[in-house]
DNA sequence: TAGTAAATTGAAATCGATTTACATGTTAGT
DNA sequence: ACTAACATGTAAATCGATTTCAATTTACTA
């Protein structure tokens, strides 16, 4: 563990520490000679600047932090990984903020950067962390930032995702062009947007196809395997029971068709269940799942790759960027029963 | 955006600065009278210390990085999950380092430390990601670190993990109790730690129970959901056949399932299969997935106490410490067929 | 070869906090 | 009333780099 400083580099070299620093940051500044001299010393002892030093004078923390709700959710898993990788190769590190859902861990994380920690955020929930001043514009109280996958209802933020509404709306077209007619649907968190959009997009499908909306045919769950057992249960004690069962994560759809299965129903046969996300046990759970594709890794590439546009002092418009989904037809779902 | 600093705050309450900072660090050391007035001062522009400046004095960021190979995997994901709360619960914050595997990526996150971005580090994996020397003892060329889950070669450092060993052979006694003799093993990749003590605890098993050995049922997987399936197609061809599969990971397990039923064999009548981790899907794949337990939560807790304790300069053993493993029989086990 | 422009280099200030060493003010004891 | 002991507060050094500005060297032109 050497303990080298810039000076006791410089003190080598034979330079002032100014050159140094100087190799590092421009070296074209720095002549062949002692840029020579120089770098062979730094081989040697194998010096790296040491980073609390340069942070605290370029006022660059080289950290991002990403807010994220669970990253035991594979969603978020295979976003995060997209965001470690862009931002690993653009020399900045992530701060993990796992949140639990809890508002105060969102501030707290959200913090880190107005206390100089990190130089942005890459937000993955509802809410904004910060309190801002509603007279003033937006996007001049907030730290470089985008939101992602969640939405926040301001156009003045950086937001990539799906268009839920129109992916919802397209995976219901389907069920209905497979003759379905009574289609329950198990939402996420009444408290979040991406749910919501979801069921806009499930009630408009409906509508336009001239299909009642049942109140009894939409369940609130948590986007979690458990609860998608739970509602299915619920939905099966109906006197008109769905022939068809849309959730809005796989996780529940899974939770659903073992509840099915281990009631004695077949899925697809007696009833078809499809999920949203396409995450890669989707492919696996028998049968294999019918869901809504997200394109996960492009999320988080898209995310990261805005953010450091922010923090290389580019300009990005806000915004909503849509990110394009696909179905995925599979095995969990067929011809409705006559 | 309130850009106040120490001095700044001092001013308004008419201090020093020194005083603003220990009315942070060392409240008993201030009068009553002034600390009063400082944190009214402090409540009203909300003011928090720059982490940069504090850090570079202390030599101490207050971040700790862990490196993982891959955090979409489930087992990663949930040992993550409780280090980094954790690590909140202390003041830390975590940096994940993603590192696909690759060695480079690893020493790149290890250099964190060395850099003064973070204090310490947690492995999970097999390497240790910096240039020793041989002739030294090992703990003082190492920044304070805890080795979780994967096992380094060395008893010099601390380690937390199930004994993979007993719980493979655990899991063997389990399947030979139900009267399988022709047992496969799909392991991890072969420069995997946890993988060759499974294989270890599989053949340690099996001697026991005088059953000979037969490298055709050693099988070389990646711990991937595809590769067994891989793994499976080559079992199927087997000229003799093994009545049941043990595979070094759920995912595995779950892909030697999914493949068996497309070829037409029911799991567990025709063949049982068996995973290792006890992921949350282990549960709700059809059948649900017979397996060995590692306890996640306990694995992260406990390796950021371990790490959270030598930070705070306590003294901390080194060696490894086992987890209870659990052996989770559910569905896709059974009687050996005659 | 002198003179000037351009390329290098270095000294010192700076980032924002912490902490040491010292100064001041207060209280208590004789 | 005087001094010792203690409580509290302050000035200034410090952490390790970057960066401004000035000084110096080099390169080139006339």
């Amino acid at each position: 563990m050497a303990i080298l400083g810039i000076r006791d580099i410089a003190a080598l070299a034979n330079v002032s520490p100014a050159t140094v620093s100087r190799v590092f940051s421009t070296p074209e500044m720095v002549s062949k000679k002692t840029l020579n001299k120089v770098q062979k010393i730094i081989d040697e002892v194998g010096y790296r600047p040491n980073r609390m030093g340069a942070s605290l004078r370029t006022r660059k923390s080289g950290n991002i932090v990403a807010i994220i709700p669970d990253i035991t959710n594979p969603v978020n898993a295979g976003i995060i990984r997209a965001i470690e990788q862009g931002a690993q190769s653009a020399g900045y590190s992530v701060l993990l903020g796992d949140t639990q859902g809890l508002e105060e861990r969102e501030q707290h994380y959200a913090g880190l950067v107005s206390h100089g920690q990190a130089d942005g955020l890459l937000l993955f929930c509802s809410r904004i962390p910060f309190k801002t001043d509603p007279n003033l514009p937006l996007m001049e109280q907030l730290p470089p930032m985008v939101n992602g996958n969640e939405r926040i209802d301001s156009d003045e933020v950086i937001q990539v995702a799906v268009d839920n509404v129109a992916a919802a709306k397209a995976a219901i077209n389907y069920l209905i062009s497979l003759g379905h007619k009574r289609i329950a649907a198990i939402t996420g968190p009444g408290n979040i947007a991406s749910s919501n959009e979801r069921l806009e997009g499930y009630q408009l499908a409906l509508n336009e196809a001239g299909i009642e909306l049942d109140s009894a045919l939409q369940l609130e769950g948590e986007y979690l395997v458990q609860s998608g057992m739970d509602c299915a249960r619920q939905l099966l004690l109906l006197p008109q029971r769905p022939t068809a069962i849309f959730c809005f994560s796989d996780d529940m759809a899974i939770g659903v068709m073992k509840f099915l299965q281990k009631q004695g129903f077949v899925v697809p046969d007696d009833i078809s269940v499809m999920g949203f996300d396409d995450i890669n046990y989707a492919k696996f759970v028998t049968p294999s799942l019918t869901t809504v594709h997200q394109p996960l890794h492009e999320i988080g590439s898209t995310c990261i790759e805005l953010l450091l546009k922010q923090l290389q002092g580019q300009k990005v418009e806000p915004g909503r960027r849509y990110l394009p989904f696909e179905l995925k037809v599979r095995d969990s779902t067929g011809k409705a029963p006559e």
